[in-house]
DNA sequence: GTCTATACTAGGATAGAC
DNA sequence: GTCTATCCTAGTATAGAC
């Protein structure tokens, strides 16, 4: 699949990798805004502070605010693949699905979770147009989807509830409310959190 | 605790009741405004057009956005506790508090339930600056918290989560984008989609 | 591909007549 | 308390020089 270019040129790779880490850090940076602020409340002069560079500057890299969201999101779904890979395939479906839930917990306690409104429909518009977004969430899907129904079928996720249903509530605990306010008031660990959130996630709320 | 006014002059009372009415319009329109986009993506012009009168006369009744959205958070607080009552007090605390988010997801998929960013500062200030959401918000919680304590003690909920992961978990059940999402797939009817989230929320995503 | 400077618009809020 | 007309800031995006 890979496209059979000139062997690169020592200038030309130079050029690229500069290329490359400057566009990394705005999208790192976008990345930061994102969670910290969400997409409304950020700013693309921010953005240009935050990484240091004028705000034009950042237009010749990234064509729109909505594009420059998408690249964080994409950036997040990549770190996502990453560590769906690090997973033992002898483990189990259930215990993959819960690693990746704390996980992604994690991530957005540690302030790296970007959130986007589920409702803005212009920035939802965008992101179903950009392919690199499309592919990287239809792959993740179609991995946690695999998990789920073998979960499902191996009776240890409820067989009864729709597979969509489930991935859906996964991908709804990576921006769920709760840890952050748990973790606002200040009186808990992000350990304790991360435990309780996720057994509320799976065991549920009552006793068993 | 009724103020001692005056008996009512049938003018008075007529034009309080028309300055009522056209109040409760307004709210009732950046109710369903923050159901459908939510806070930044309505604009002051929108309720304005919906009620049907100039975006000055808004400003009369009230002295910015944010205070709008107060007031249909402040309404819905109030239909809140109106259905709170209707429980029937010989019921289990675990009942009264399924039967509650049961509502609030029915009022979510009928599209009345308003959604405010967690993250907008501003918004947040004003919220909390405003008495009477914060006293709505207060007495629900209050009644809310005393069903869960009651509940973990009775061994129906798990009494080892401290009650405001709890009450935060329930109260994110009310803008829980999951419910929206299942709908918008059109394949499942509310009764479905209900059921199935408040499932996963009480007896979660595990087999039992 | 970086900068400074600026265009353009949306949208919250207000002035002032009636 | 309602209207029309307007102000003004914030914020996305671009022009044009280097």
């Amino acid at each position: 699949m890979k496209s059979a270019t000139a062997p690169k040129s020592p200038k030309i790779s130079f050029k690229q990798h500069m290329l490359q880490a400057r566009e990394e850090a705005i999208v790192q940076t976008v990345n930061r805004l994102l969670a910290e602020k969400g997409f409304d409340a950020m700013t693309v002069d921010e953005v240009a502070q935050g990484v240091g560079i004028a705000k034009a500057s950042l237009y010749k890299h990234f064509p729109s605010k909505e594009d420059l969201a998408a690249a964080a999101m994409v950036r997040v779904l990549h770190r996502t693949q990453a560590h769906l890979q690090t997973l033992p395939a002898a483990d189990a479906p259930l215990d993959k699905l819960k690693a990746t839930v704390r996980w992604a917990m994690e991530v957005q306690l540690a302030g790296e979770m970007p959130s986007l409104p589920s409702q803005n429909s212009s920035l939802r518009a965008k992101l179903m147009e950009n392919a690199a977004y499309l592919e990287a969430l239809v792959q993740v899907s179609d991995q946690l989807g695999g998990w789920i129904e073998a979960a499902q079928k191996a009776g240890q996720i409820n067989p009864q509830l729709p597979a969509i249903a489930v991935l859906y509530t996964l991908f709804a605990r990576a921006c769920d409310p709760v840890p952050g306010f748990l973790q606002a008031s200040g009186q808990y660990s992000d350990t304790e959190i991360v435990d309780w959130v996720l057994g509320i996630c799976f065991e549920g709320l009552n006793s068993r």
